[in-house]
Parts: structure tokens; C-alpha cells; sequence
DNA sequence: GGAAATACAGGACAATTGTCACAGATATGA
DNA sequence: TCATATCTGTGACAATTGTCCTGTATTTCC
């Protein structure tokens, strides 16, 4: 429990015990059931979220009703609305679990106030933001360079666990194509 | 010059002129002159641009021997391939000038020690950092949930000035469709 | 266990986008 | 200034993808 999110951030910057003792109280412990929703569209985002167990996904209904799907997270990974959680503005997506799971969450004020205590923290909480533009770099590189089948076959190499523990019409929504037209890559 | 890299970092946090003066020198002036190449795909990149005055862009070469273009860069905007920078791989994208173009550059070391000897300048580039995620966020979004000309129409209300100084063929390319489907869209 | 919801595949047709070819307009540099 | 790139628009056709539909497993939940 707490030693995952030790060896988490110790993955970045290491913390004496009495560092990570200061680290700790400002993460709540929280679990959710499946298909509950933790962030609605159009609400304020309390928290980010840490992954201890488990999978959720972000996504956005537009105007026409469809959901498209922004992000998933699984063990390890974080998942908010970062715009809406750092500028204190209404969430551009819903985020909500798909298996039972378990987290921790922090609130802005928390974690504002850990990287000014503790500059190793806001240096863990930059590297991991850089990972993610990274990741999202990488997701916008297949959209302008490839064709639909191709970023499938992508994601496949990429994380192979997520297509089995996620329905197919999701991989598509995520992917940007239809139900459908996934279905013909997947003979 | 260094007057609008100050305010360019003061738009985040306060420094004293003590403090700007230990900063400055980890930024080296460079210029260059349009079409010149200041990162080529598969080399090593040494430098994170800020752009004081042209435009840049970043674009990769695939293997059909097509263009995509990952980024453009105007006045007081950052460039680079930011994996490449951060992990010392090789660059993935080919980063070269519109315009005649000055810069301040820093190099990887230059960050690292200046963030550790003023924590306010890693909660700058972590705040940088977290506006760019959330940019490319805002980007994937709109592939995944709008068809090429509402992508179109939505970068005109975005950045309308970048249309302007841009041939429409790097817009195509940008937004990952192709000139002749631009066309379509602008009578 | 059984009803209801969800997941998945496939066909037929329409809409969107890519590709190729051609032509005129504009910018660039010696 | 003039020759040469580069940029842009357009039409015809092919490829890709979306939409709507039907039918069948499979899962979920009381």
C-alpha cells in the first residue's frame, strides 16, 4: 500500500524515512467501485489520482453524444483532468472505473504545498508530467503519420495488457475510429 | 533581450535581480536564418529552445518520405524533441526555422543544475511542462472526436496569426490530412 | 437460473479523405 | 529582372472510414 507509492516515487527521487513520513499524510487512501464515477464533465476536479489497483479511463461526451475516451490508467499510472485540476475549472471529461480500484488521491493545496516543503517532490511530480507529454507527443505522431490500422497495431505492441482488460468499442473510442472499422483490423 | 526572458519566466515566478543574475548565464544567445536546420532527425539534441523572436518547427521524415509536422514554435514559445533532450536519445524529429529566428537555448546540465540550486526555476519548467501536456491533450482530443475540417476551423480560432505566416501544406501536415483535403475546407 | 445488458462480427451503402495529374499564382534568389 | 522554386486550387478516381443494420455470443446482476 504505502510502500507502492514509496517505490513509486523512489523510482525518481530517493527519501529518507523520515522525508517520505512527511510525503505520506498528504495522500488520502480511496476505493471505488466498478463503473463509479470519480470525476463528472462540467465539475470541479478535486483530485489527482494514483493507481494503486485497478483501471479507469477519462472521456469526454461531445455534443452529438458520443464518448471518446482521452486516457486509461491502470497500477502505477496517474489519471485526472490536469487543465481543469490545476486551473480549478470544470472538467472537460468524466473519469470513472472499469474494475473495482483502489488509489490515492491528492488535492491541489497538498500537492502545492509538498513541493514547496519538498523540492525533491515537485522535482518527481515535473519528471512524471514530462512523461506524459512525452506519451501524448508519441499518440499525436500516430494520428498526423498514420492510418487507423497501423495506430492499432501500435497500441498492441505498446500495451498489449489493455486491449485484453478493455472491451473492444473502448480501444476504438480511444483510437479515434469506429467499433466498426477496428473490427476489420481483427481478424 | 534578457528582458523577455525575465518576464517570460516572472509570467510564472517572482525573481530577485540576484536571482535572475544566477539564471542568465545558464541561457546562450543563438541565431539563425530561415531554413536552417537546428536539429536533425536521428541526431542527438543538445538544447531546449526559447524562441525570442521567428518560428520554428518540428517535423518527422518517415520511411513513405513524408513530412509530419509535430510542433510549431513562435515568440516566447519552447521547442525541442523533449524525450530526446531529457533521456539523450536520439531526436525524432528534424526542428528547423520559417524565419529568421533568435533564441536563448539551454542545454540538459544547464536545467538540471538550475533547478537544483533555485527550486523556483523547476517549478517553472514543471508549470511550462504542464501547460504543454495540456495543449497536446487539447490536440488529441480533437483528432479523436472532430473530422479534419472542424480540426481545421478550430486551429483558425486557436492560433489564427500561425495561419497567416504558414504555407497551408504545414497546416495540412499539422493537423494530419492532406493539402488537397485542406483545400476542400477554405474556398 | 434466467432476463437484460453488453460485446462483437459482418454486410451494404454513404461520406470522407487520399492520390495523381494539371495549371496558374506567388515568392525567392542569382 | 528573370528564371526557378514553391504554393495553391481543382477535378477524377481510389481507398478508407462511418453509419445503419442484423444476428449471435457472452457477461452481468437480481
Amino acid at each position: 500500500m504505502k510502500e507502492i507509492l514509496r517505490a513509486h516515487i523512489e523510482e525518481i527521487v530517493q527519501l529518507t524515512d523520515d522525508e517520505f513520513a512527511r510525503v505520506l499524510p498528504h495522500f488520502i487512501p480511496k476505493t471505488f467501485k466498478k463503473h463509479q464515477i470519480v470525476v463528472h464533465q462540467d465539475d470541479l476536479v478535486k483530485y489527482n489520482f494514483f493507481i494503486l489497483k485497478g483501471l479507469m479511463k477519462s472521456a469526454r461526451i461531445t455534443s452529438d453524444g458520443k464518448e471518446h475516451i482521452m486516457q486509461f490508467a491502470m497500477e502505477n499510472w496517474w489519471i485526472t483532468d490536469l487543465e481543469a485540476f490545476h486551473n480549478g475549472t470544470n472538467s472537460k471529461f468524466t473519469i470513472d472505473c472499469l474494475e473495482d480500484t483502489t488509489t490515492y488521491v491528492i488535492t491541489l493545496e497538498s500537492k502545492l504545498k509538498l513541493c514547496q516543503e519538498l523540492p525533491k517532490m515537485e522535482h518527481f511530480f515535473h519528471v512524471k508530467t514530462t512523461a506524459g507529454y512525452i506519451a501524448l507527443q508519441k499518440r499525436v505522431l500516430c494520428f498526423i503519420s498514420s492510418k487507423a490500422q497501423d495506430r492499432y497495431h501500435n497500441l498492441l505492441e505498446q500495451d498489449p495488457m489493455l486491449i485484453q482488460r478493455v472491451p473492444k468499442v473502448m480501444i476504438a473510442s480511444f483510437l479515434g475510429v469506429s467499433r466498426e472499422t477496428l473490427s476489420r483490423f481483427t481478424p
